[in-house]
DNA sequence: CTGAAAGCGCTTACAG
DNA sequence: CTGAAAGCGCTTACAG
């Protein structure tokens, strides 16, 4: 066995070393290996054997420098801090979207983004054609990193719709509209009438959308739309715990919430334990996401899933198509709602 | 405004559109950009002048090419899955050493590699030298993707000692064996005479050195060393609160539990209170790490903290090291006590 | 079906 | 201090 000295990798054999133990040029090696032209079945043989034989793999950088692809993708998370690792839901997603890429030979480049200078940082990097094209997650819509992207025509599929770029930036979302309406309809159908609900951010799509949904049960099953009962928060279960306070002493007389999250639903349940409702025997709590969660809290929450493995699947898909020059596209997923004892069924 | 035609990116500058623009010829701007041999000051400044005019960035597989260095570290996760993602640790760790190594302009290669087929393309991919280092997470001492990255020379940084490669392979860990010993040492101090413990798996270095912590206390202290207050977990919840169902029937007399870490914690307490028993009346809780998920469990829980954004920064310090060729090296960064309410002070 | 050759955009000795 | 030139390891028209 060869000693290895450390900071001395060994000497990786190239496309001409293969093409030496093969008895071919080394462009027909190089055609073999993308198989694009056409190569004689015996040459095809030799080339494969020189390359076990030899252990060689491409060198990715020459590959690129000549193809001009770089052969990698980033997964930019714009959110500040606190946010990102809280919920399960990141996760999910950066795992599906490692998942997809690899399936073609795709490298993830995981870029984080939550201070001023990381963000121009990040900006540049991304403009500057480092990498073929950019998984968006949790765009808010006035982000000025968005129009630079856009200006710079890097390829990018957001997760979630991207208010006011609707038609320039691809997406891949959850049918957020008739998830909420149905969580709604739910607790309707359970016989509550005065349910409150916690949002997401205005300005992002989840946020509007899921609170569409309310709405439109409401108005679709004749209940009023008390704007008391409505408070928004930004994800997070510190957040949710604070809208359900105000919510309390503003519309102190609800029978049910909806959460745009299972975080923010987290944070719900505790407050009302804190205030001696019991759920869901006096309040009913419906949260959304179905995140890793949504399983553990007491009691378990009923929660509209929310199929994120898939979501990462159908981003990683599309933007390959955009990267090939296809036109931006909008893609909604179907959500599905869960029971747990947060909500039992009527 | 130029309109940007999608999949037509824009012709970017290079190094030789700058070195026409500033006067000069472009190993003069090479070595600007370097900052390695010297250079007239009004050449310097009319290369910087010209990069700002162009919106010059390097192209870095160019680069990649000519020094050997692709400018890369991959993250690399070898857990099953569902360990990966429901404990904040792997977040807290992820989001350190993107924030390490983006200060060196590293790029972090996110690499999962859960299932037989994705390790067998992980070990290709980074024994074909197409990073410049590793950044290992959880390592287990029998893996035979240690071996095989270890023979192929690929720099390695883990977390955690690595048992059987100690000597060959860097790590970070944290002083696990005192902050378990401090944990018990809490309990005993508290009164409890009759301590469990969940231990990690037994072939991780973290499994293995808090259950010593854990012993050292109660050899200490006199107290007896119980097997039938041993049990195993693989550091999720679940196996938490299966451990705790065990302990439960094996050892009913039970009045602490050191949990070697918090999501196991956390399965313990919903196993504890199923059963009937108050924390910290009945029996106290302490678990290892101070996640993010320690301080929202019922009651929250008193843990060992585990600094992993500390151990993140060091991990990539200490790769760029052994990128450098120096020797392998183990560091071990201090934990401290946090009390809360599983087990307020005595 | 296959070679010889140019070129991708850099870095880095080698001469001055 | 600075140019001209070779070379990093590939891909891809261009000729056969």
């Amino acid at each position: 066995m060869i000693p290895v000295v450390p900071g001395t990798p060994r000497k990786r054999p190239t496309i001409r070393d293969v093409a030496r133990e093969a008895g071919v040029s080394y462009a027909t090696v190089s055609r073999v290996l993308n198989g694009r032209d056409w190569v004689s079945p015996a040459a095809v043989r030799s080339v494969r054997e020189a390359i076990a034989r030899t252990g060689y793999t491409a060198n990715p950088h020459a590959r690129s420098l000549a193809t001009g692809r770089s052969g990698s993708i980033a997964f930019l998370l714009t959110e500040p801090q606190h946010l990102l690792f809280e919920d399960p839901n990141f996760s999910v997603l950066l795992r599906g979207a490692a998942q997809a890429l690899s399936d073609r030979s795709l490298t993830l480049i995981l870029m984080i983004a939550s201070t001023p200078a990381e963000r121009s940082r990040a900006v540049a990097y991304l403009s500057g054609g480092h990498v073929d094209g950019v998984l968006l997650v949790s765009p808010h819509s006035g982000d000025p990193l968005l129009a630079q992207l856009v200006d710079a025509g890097v390829p990018i599929v957001a997760c979630g719709r991207v208010l006011g770029y609707e038609q320039t930036i691809s997406s891949v979302a959850a049918d957020d509209r008739s998830g909420a309406r149905s969580a709604v309809e739910h607790l309707i159908a359970a016989g509550c009438t005065r349910i409150a609900t916690i949002t997401g951010p205005p300005d992002m799509a989840g946020g509007v959308d899921r609170l569409q949904g309310y709405q439109d049960a409401l108005t679709a099953h004749g209940l009023p739309l008390d704007p008391s009962r409505v408070e928004h928060g930004d994800w997070s279960r510190e957040s949710g715990a604070a809208a359900m306070q105000t919510l309390l002493t503003r519309a102190p007389a609800l029978d049910a919430v909806f959460a745009a999250s299972d975080a923010m639903a987290a944070g719900a349940l505790r407050v009302l334990r804190a205030a001696g409702r019991d759920v869901p025997g006096d309040v009913r709590v419906v949260g959304f996401d179905d995140s890793g969660l949504a399983a553990t809290t007491e009691p378990p929450l009923t929660t509209v899933r929310h199929p994120l493995d898939r979501v990462a699947d159908e981003m990683v898909r599309l933007l390959t198509d955009v990267i090939a020059g296809r036109t931006p596209l909008s893609i909604t997923v179907p959500t599905s709602l869960v029971v747990r004892a947060s909500s039992p069924a009527p």
